[in-house]
DNA sequence: TAAAAATACTCCATAGGTATTTTAT
DNA sequence: ATAAAATACCTATGGAGTATTTTTA
């Protein structure tokens, strides 16, 4: 009989693709992993793994098996959570992840927040890129994520907090000059915009190129931080969000300015498994995120001329 | 941490709405079975089951979990599937339903030629009507079904086989009388349908009702024998599909007369799981069923004037 | 008071550990 | 020669059995 045991070992040593780190990541030994994953192959009738080699591999029906296999894990996992979301209030543990242009200025009130109120929450953060959001939401590590929309990956929902503005990053001394002539980007200065930012990239561009074409650096693996060092260093200017402006242009010597319409800005939204039974006690969690957002940003900057 | 035993056994006890019964259904004495509920109730920190009463209940929170637990329990039956599949021929175990008024006639010969040519099969056959086999399908304790098209039920795929008429008998008397004229259905003589013909319960209608307005008689529980006896006895005519001719009048004094276009048929379609790995193999025990059925009916009797 | 579920305890099957051998590069 | 998986053997946890008590209609 095919257990849940079977089941999670065996997805283990397909992603690991090795035994012994496979018996790691399962917390048992590698004889152990190995006698349970032939027990299956015994059970079923036919080989899952591919063996005989440095790294083995997976049969075709190992493939599948996994795939199957990962979401019957899943929906397993979904069960506990149905349990939680009868009992009204959140509780438990939740693993709730931010992109990395968000996270250093929502996680710290956010958590605050839910310590205050929702004390039998053990609330587990994490901060990654988009793509790492996307995976773990549905391989089932992460129960809900914010990031940029449109996310459109299918099985996750989607539920908009807020929208929000990028502000423009120059060195101080083109402090009070207009953005709109003799054209927003002085001669030999570069646009500078985080990888991360792709989903804003095209308007981004549409605004900055309205004068002069430009071709951004799109940097990757950098942060806000380091993108305004470098504005200070005179190298370029860039577009920051807005909760990001207050604490990384703070004693740095570069001039932000908001931009006039149409404004180059981003949505934020909370996303999570369409099939997670904790989908009213996530729809908590957004409004919570989403009132700390507005305390936070409660009135922008005024427009520059 | 939730094991597959505790879905088994709490899904045992949903269906049986009782300990021991339940316990008896999976083969364990009653106190395993309330030590394992118990604890999964534990694991999930909120009761699922009602107790205290004479046939206890289930937790709104049990109602979901079972609808959950099942499905996951049935994906996981699927895996076996899965490899059995990978094999390329057919193996193992398979359930095979048909609906009354095909059993009879398909499955002998059905279950000759699957015993000849896939020998390594274990064929369990069942014979009940169109609403349990639907149901025992969705539950995952039939594999696939021979039922009449359509079924349209979410979830189950159909695949036709055959189409097959119906010919009408009536008391031997009639034998040679004209079905156009005074009007299909003498005096006195009452339409005699099976239950499960409610599929064809409009053509059939809409051919003898031509000339005479008739509410058939139908009849729950019966089998074409007896249908065909009551024609004998005098109380009135039926229809009987094309396969069951030669048996059931065998020896019996009554007329058959295959009726004149639009004749009123029925279409036979073999059913199955969309989600089954096995698609493939049930196709190939689809294609053998078809070959049969054209033996059987290799060319049908002329028609009537 | 009778039927049904919960408790108490005993036992054994099996999952898992350690030590070692085999295999393949 | 070496890394990795398989094999051998031992141990201990926990699932299941029997006997019994508790509960409630």
């Amino acid at each position: 009989m095919i257990t849940l045991k079977h089941l999670r070992y065996f997805t283990a040593l397909a992603q690991h693709r090795h035994f012994q780190r496979a018996a790691e990541a399962c917390a048992i030994s590698q004889p152990a992993l190995s006698l349970q994953i032939k027990e299956l192959e015994t059970l079923l009738g036919a080989p899952l793994v591919e063996r005989g080699s440095r790294r083995i591999g997976l049969t075709a029906l190992g493939e599948v098996f996994e795939k199957r296999a990962r979401r019957i894990l899943l929906e397993v996992s979904e069960l506990s959570d149905l349990a939680r979301a009868a009992q009204g209030r959140m509780q438990g543990t939740l693993h709730l992840g931010m992109i990395s242009t968000v996270a250093p200025y929502l996680f710290p009130p956010v958590i605050r927040r839910i310590l205050e109120e929702m004390p039998g929450l053990d609330l587990r953060p994490r901060e990654t890129t988009t793509d790492k959001l996307i995976d773990e939401l549905t391989a089932g590590r992460l129960d809900a994520a914010v990031m940029a929309l449109p996310v459109s990956e299918p099985g996750l929902e989607e539920h908009f907090l807020f929208e929000e503005e990028f502000h423009l990053v120059r060195p101080a001394h083109y402090a009070g000059d207009p953005l709109s002539f003799p054209g927003l980007l002085p001669p030999g200065m570069r646009l500078l915009l985080l990888e991360e930012g792709h989903c804003f990239r095209e308007q981004a561009l549409g605004y900055c190129s309205m004068k002069n074409d430009v071709a951004p650096d799109m940097l990757e693996g950098t942060s806000l931080a380091t993108l305004v060092q470098m504005v200070e260093a005179g190298i370029g200017v860039t577009l920051i969000p807005a909760m990001a402006v207050a604490r990384e242009t703070a004693g740095s010597d570069v001039s932000v300015t908001r931009l006039s319409p149409p404004r180059p800005v981003r949505r934020i939204g909370m996303v999570w498994r369409a099939s997670t039974p904790l989908s009213e006690q996530f729809g908590e969690i957004a409004a919570l995120i989403r009132a700390e957002h507005d305390r936070l940003l409660p009135l922008p900057p005024a427009p520059a001329a």
